[in-house]
DNA sequence: CATGAATGAGAGTTCATTCAT
DNA sequence: AATGAATGAACTCTCATTCAT
């Protein structure tokens, strides 16, 4: 006899798959254990047999999460040469990874806009690689002379903020445009491939302003 | 001479005060009225007295801090009449701001993080002013031809999601420097108004593409 | 200068009537204070003032109360002579004002099914004289040979007990009208003069079973 | 052998008991969730475990009582087959499980006198059947003759009424009659079935106005 | 006589976590 | 591996009551 119902490789699983949604929905404080095990179809008890407690299931979501955006990139990364391709290629992973995995920017926004209160330790870790690459392309950037002035980490915060912005706040920018006057576009019919072009155009003007 | 006990608005105010303090660093969820009221010095029901609930609070909380940062920009954006000095009296002001208040980057972020969960209507009325004016000073400069191709949405969340990320994370880089290698610069020790004079010199450039 | 607003008398008063209103709609104990000083347009700390406490009020109102009911039904029954009159006028009397004063009964059962929990005292001192009344009814009946085994106690409970609730089922047998089948009369239509006319009638048969 | 402890039937019953016993004694709104929990000796969250809230388990305990009586009162009308005998059977039962189950009385005037403010469903559905069957009783009397001019509703609560409070207001009886002099007789030793029988006999009286 | 501010105790309810099976 | 029962601490919120003016 192998296993009663499901293996545990399996049940690890949904919790983690569930627990992803439910922390991204509601935030880690308002996210609760009983309707993550009910989501899960299991007993409440076995997160906590699987995981040490609320606190170490959110460092796995975050963990996993941070490791697929970063897989996804560094991935994508692997396709370019130039550093201008590059860097318009990680952009454009990000935005695609983040709209079809929403919760990726409500995580983030909500862990870094604590300076990861809950999993601090983590952050740098697993951060560190995306920026570690994102600073990189830029470097190289700079010594091909294809790049000039480039602060990496504000650029980098500039790039993951305004799309994670882009990202979180579309349902609020759509009810805006159903409520409000026609005057202020919120951009709520942009998809997010044309944002990421937006944002690529921009940051290569930004950063050849002198050999044009 | 005013009593110090039984002044009903230097009370309300306390609460508001340390509500503002208290919401920012734990979050609307995590924020405990017994914490409140014990830092504000008065009995819990107090809050209660004042404020309808827990989220009437928080309500008023965010009407507080979006007047503020609203005032303070709009004040300063009459001091100016080319669209480009309104565009970096924006950036600065809003930076110079928000370095003042740390409160107030941790307080929307997660906010817009939740599409407004808490406070949905008002993010709507409380933001819009300050989004409008940026939209008008954008549609302004690309009358004037100063700007180009600018859709406002984008670069306001550029602007915001930059500047508040910065200043929320500052305690965040400031370990990572301490911690990590050298390799990696995570602009801990840059101040606020480097950082903005940076972003404006960057959007400057995004948007003046052809004309230079 | 005689008062700021309204004389005591007049708050007095107007904290008396609302609370009688509000305790009958709520019972003692889901009753609130600061409703029934928005209610009569005062300060809270005004119906402290006048009254010890939340305990002393309700003996108030109930004092009050069983004194207007007293009143009435002592009124009445000096216009009649015989006890068989007397018992008569007792039923419609109590029967009428109960419906023109429907607290009364449900004030007095929620009282009375306690056993008294809030006022056992006054209970004693002002329900006596309406019991001694129909006491003194029945006995003088039997006395002229009108009625026969009567049991003054249970005969009183028997009245006040149908009449109670009559009047403040009324709603719910109403509704039960609506819904339910028509298989079930609720009485729901009944005015309570009809109601008093059949109590008095039955009552009568009940107290000359030997002499017809 | 099952252990005391983790019984999961134990504990429910054990609330939904020391449940019937507080809501009589205190009414639903004075009634503790804490004071339940000591009661029972469990934790306070287990009420909350097994039963959705304070109302939900009032409820409970409503249904519970009205399913009692009801059984009580339907299996022994099932030994009668004369109206009279049925009519009978079923007042002496209701007094019988009254004086047994104090709590029944206490309970039911409460919620009868706010309408069922609590559990207003509840109440048409189980009560009803208690009232169907007094109501087809006497139907079944007048159809046979024994009976006449009978209004179910009002001899319903002329039978409940009575009984109801001669229960309730013992304690306040016996305290009556120590304290009071000897002029008014409060009925405060006789026992339930005398009183019943007593009820028994006038209601036959009444009801047989004509065939004597 | 009247008010608004203040309080402490307690209410119902939720939740992360552990125990026993 | 999995469950339901149990717990204790915390939470938001209410209320009768009192104080200072």
């Amino acid at each position: 006899m192998k296993t009663q119902k499901r293996d545990a490789e399996a049940s690890k699983r949904a919790i983690i798959t569930h627990a992803i949604a439910l922390f991204s929905e509601k935030g880690y404080a308002s996210a609760s254990m009983d309707e993550l095990a009910k989501r899960c179809g299991l007993n409440k008890a076995m997160v906590f047999y699987y995981f040490k407690n609320k606190k170490g299931l959110y460092e796995a979501v975050m963990q996993e999460v941070l490791d697929q955006i970063q897989e996804a990139v560094m991935e994508e990364n692997k396709t370019h040469t130039r550093p201008k391709d590059e860097l318009a290629g990680f952009i454009r992973t990000y935005a695609k990874f983040a709209c079809e995995h929403p919760y990726l920017p409500a995580l983030l926004l909500k862990e870094l806009s604590d300076s990861g209160a809950v999993v601090p330790d983590m952050l740098f870790g697993s951060m560190r690689k995306l920026f570690a690459l994102f600073s990189d392309i830029l470097k190289r950037g700079e010594e091909q002379g294809c790049f000039e002035d480039a602060v990496p980490m504000i650029l980098y915060f500039m790039v993951l903020g305004t799309l994670n912005l882009m990202v979180t706040t579309k349902p609020l920018r759509l009810k805006a445009a159903q409520l409000d006057d026609i005057a202020l576009d919120t951009c709520a019919e942009c998809d997010i491939d044309e944002i990421a072009d937006y944002i690529v155009e921009k940051m290569m003007y930004m950063l050849k302003e002198k050999n044009r």
